[in-house]
Order: structure tokens, then C-alpha cells, then sequence
DNA sequence: TCGAAATGTGAGAAAACGAACATTGTGTTC
DNA sequence: GAACACAATGTTCGTTTTCTCACATTTCGA
């Protein structure tokens, strides 16, 4: 088991997550940014500035060039930022592929917040013909990338814990849309459900879930068969999980025993 | 004296204007261009690459930077959102140093599309103890970067044009909001009111006026006298217009006429 | 209190720069 | 055709900037 933290935890020490946002707005803004300038800017060491573009370009944010940082290739075009695609990119990349197999291109695609399903939402973005619905600030503005893609935000209170807007507002706007099938996340997955760690969101996602004909639930294998502090729904209501390796074979054998099938990259 | 050469003559001895005409091809499609990288391509010393680089500059054609070069600020991708944001940055600025200069940090704060109130929000955020309401996709993810700022989206249909959600949906939901204080953009400002491009906004642009209790202008003095499309309301519901420098007498004294006064940075 | 993560500091290495000077084509003049 | 002027290019070298690495320090949560 491990702690599922994706989001809204690191900022440690001064604000290194909000300083590589920062980051990342102003070289999406300008085009480029350079080391000695963001020190000056935010009042720290070239070395922390130089750490922080390092840790970008691995997450694929930006290119490194000498004194500073550019977009990388092919996102020239300005959209928000792309997400902290944290860590364990590699699984998510897997999960993604995995989507990518079975979720139809046209039709109404529904995004649920969390870095794995905005992952598989960047896959599928140059390839959709219909519609995409979400809630998650970070989706929205990677869908702006793609001008001839009709999307609709889900408005609501802005949560900065998964970075995408919740609450009532949120269910009431959903009452009235229809979604073809449902990218979800979870922050933990076992015989009896899915699971997140807050309560905030979990109206919303709900009601995700009911104006969705098909759920697909994108995780990888490490949230397997943990389980979180709040129930989100059993796994009746998801048709297929699509993931990135093989998870063990007692959780396994209940999931499919539910009726959940397993979708391998 | 000397040659005022402007095409399909200097090729004296290598061809420097073919090359150079390539390494602005390359510019264009890659956005940036190395010294070292340009240097092995053409198989030229380093040195003759500076020069090029250094001519081209000269001319305004990029921008140097250490290693090599970038577009010209103002001129990339074009009709993008980030060279709107960043032309006449200044001007943006200065707005928004303007706009620094009226607006409460507490209470509800309202944000509209577009760059100006963009920059202005931007500008803001790290000073705000209340809450945020906006339809603009990049204002929402510019405040992720402030975890204690309440935030509100309003959800609608993405609209590409604008970067903003907006439609029936974006409207409803502003139906149960207030607004303390709304920063309006608008695309001409005469004495007859505002206006936009088009029409797909107005009615969530509206729906953001009758929120509001005040309404600030914030807008360059490039849109001074201009007239759009589409007239979004009379200057009857603007409180002040917040800009960057004096507007021509006559605009001014009609504005003035009507109730409005004008904020300089 | 302890430890991990974040940040700062300093020195040596590497890269890039810019100026001065040498070299090579090209075209002109006698 | 030889001599010349001149622009383009290459080369060298000292200077400046940036990078990287190792280690010290700070901060905050457990």
C-alpha cells in the first residue's frame, strides 16, 4: 500500500508547486522562459529555479535550452498548462493506452478530475469527434488546444485538491447533460467499490456517474485493491477497468466475478 | 555608402540570405532556433550563424537569446491566445496596475474573459481574501496557483474564440451568484456603450452584469471610439473604466458626460 | 526531536559570447 | 589577365554566462 497523494500536498517548504505553475503560466505566456530571470522574479537561488525546469521537462511540461526553458515540441499551441502529470507517469501512460483501445471516438466523453484520466484525455483529444464533458480545470484547458473539439465545462466550486469544480452547482449543471461513457479515477479500488479521499468531491462524481451510460474506471494497478476513506459507488456501475499492468489474482478474480472486465495496454 | 540589397542579390559567396531565409523558416516552424544546432546544419562556423542571428535581430525578424533565438514577442502562432496576451503587454499592465489601485481584496470578485482582466486577476490573486467567479478557463487555472483563494467556475459550453464557458448553462448557473465587483472586458468602448465580436457571448457576459453590484471597464485606450459587433449594454452599468492612459477629449468628456470616471495607473 | 524535502552556496567545468584578425571567394578595374 | 576592393566566412582567444555537482542549511511535519 502506499499514500495515494496526487495532488494539492507538496509545497513543503516555500511553494514549489505553486512556483512551477508560475512557471509554467509565464513560458505559456511568453513562449520561453529563462533561469536567471524567474530567480529574480521569485526571489530564490538560480539552482532552485534550474531544479524546478528540470522536474518540468522530465514531466514533459517544457524543453530545456541553455538559460532557460520553451514549450515542447508540438505544444506551441497556447492552452492553459497541461496538469502536474506527477509521478508515475510511465503507469499512467499505460493506462492511457489502454483507453485508448476501447473508448469510442465519437459521442459524448465525460472526464473525471485526476491526473490519469486528464493523461488519457490528452490521448484521445486529437482523435474525438464529439463532445467532451468535465469539470476539471486542468482538462478544460488542455481541450482548448483543440479549437474544432466541443467541450463543456462543468462549472462549480473550484476545489484545489484535484483542481476541478465540485458542489451543488456542479450536480445541478450535470442534471441536465448526458454523458456516452465516463472516464472516472479513483483513489482506490477493492471488491466493494471505488473510493476517494475526500467527501467534497464525491457528490460530483456521483453525479457523473449517473448521467453516464458507460463507466470506465482508469487507474493503475496501485490503487488496487487499497481502500480509501470514502465510498464513491460499487463497481456495478463500472462496465470495464481500463489499467496498466495486471493487478493480484484475489482482486482480480472478484472484480470480474462482478461483472468488471479488465483492459491491459 | 552601401548596397541597399534587399532580395536575390548579396549571395556573394555562400549564399548568407538563402541561409538566412532558412534559419527564419526554421524559426517559424519550430519557434526556436540553436546557435550550435543552425551552425552543424549549414555547416558553417558558429560565429557566421551569430552574425545571421545578430542581422536577423537587428531587423526585428526574432529575438536573440543565449544559445540561439526565438520568435519576436507579438509574433507567434497567430490569433493566439498567448501573443493577444502578450501583445501590448504593457498596455495590459498598466491596466492592471490601474485596476490594483480601486479594487476591494475582500468580497466577491468577478472576472470576464479575456487577456486584459486576465493579466488584471494575475495581477490581484496573491492579495485576495475573498472569492473569485469567473467563466474564463485560463483565470481558473491561473488560480490554481492560490490554494487558500475561494474560486467559483461558471460552467457552460467551452467556447474557443474566448477561451470561456458560456451558453444557457454558463447563464443558470450566474442566476444563483452575486458579484461584488465584476472586471468587465469588452472588444470597443464608445459613448454608447460596449460591445464584442459576437454574439455567442453576450448573453453570459450579461448575465455577469446583472450579478454584479459594480462594474469595472478594464481596457486598453486602443478600444477607445471603436465599435464592435454586438452591443453588450450602455455605459449606464459601468461604475469606472480602469485604463492605461488618457483617451482622446472627446470620448472623454461623452464617458464623463454619462457618469463614468476614468482610473489611471 | 528527528528526518525528509526544499533550498541555498560555492567551486570547477562547460557552453556561449564577442572582438580582433586571417582567409576565401567574387566582381571590378586597369 | 593581374591587381585590387570588398563582403562573407573562418579562426583564435579571453571573457562572460550558465551548468553541474557536492555539501550545508532551512523548514515543516511526524
Amino acid at each position: 500500500m502506499q499514500s495515494v497523494s496526487t495532488l494539492g500536498e507538496s509545497l513543503r517548504h516555500g511553494g514549489a508547486e505553486r512556483r512551477r505553475i508560475l512557471i509554467l503560466e509565464t513560458l505559456f505566456r511568453d513562449g520561453h522562459v529563462s533561469v536567471h530571470a524567474l530567480s529574480t522574479e521569485f526571489a530564490v537561488a538560480e539552482m532552485t529555479v534550474r531544479r524546478d525546469l528540470k522536474q518540468l521537462a522530465d514531466e514533459g511540461e517544457l524543453e530545456l535550452v541553455h538559460g532557460g526553458a520553451r514549450l515542447p515540441a508540438g505544444r506551441q499551441s497556447p492552452a492553459g498548462f497541461s496538469s502536474r502529470t506527477q509521478s508515475n507517469s510511465r503507469a499512467k501512460q499505460r493506462v492511457a493506452d489502454a483507453v485508448k483501445a476501447i473508448v469510442p471516438r465519437s459521442g459524448v466523453l465525460g472526464v473525471d478530475a485526476g491526473t490519469t484520466t486528464h493523461v488519457c484525455a490528452l490521448e484521445l483529444a486529437p482523435e474525438l469527434t464529439g463532445c467532451v464533458i468535465s469539470h476539471s480545470v486542468p482538462v478544460l484547458a488542455s481541450m482548448l488546444a483543440w479549437p474544432d473539439l466541443r467541450v463543456i465545462g462543468v462549472g462549480g466550486d473550484l476545489l484545489h485538491e484535484n483542481q476541478a469544480m465540485v458542489g451543488p452547482g456542479a450536480v445541478a449543471a450535470l442534471k441536465d447533460l448526458r454523458i456516452d461513457v465516463l472516464l472516472l479515477g479513483a483513489s482506490a479500488v477493492n471488491a466493494d467499490g471505488l473510493y476517494v479521499h475526500s467527501s467534497v468531491e464525491l457528490a460530483t462524481k456521483r453525479a457523473m456517474i449517473d448521467a453516464a451510460s458507460e463507466v470506465i474506471l482508469a487507474t493503475d494497478a496501485s490503487k488496487a485493491d487499497a481502500s480509501g476513506a470514502v465510498r464513491v459507488c460499487g463497481l456495478d456501475r463500472v462496465s470495464r477497468i481500463a489499467t496498466d499492468r495486471e493487478w493480484g489474482a484475489e482482486i482480480t478474480e472478484k472484480i470480474t466475478a462482478a461483472g468488471v472486465s479488465f483492459v491491459l495496454p
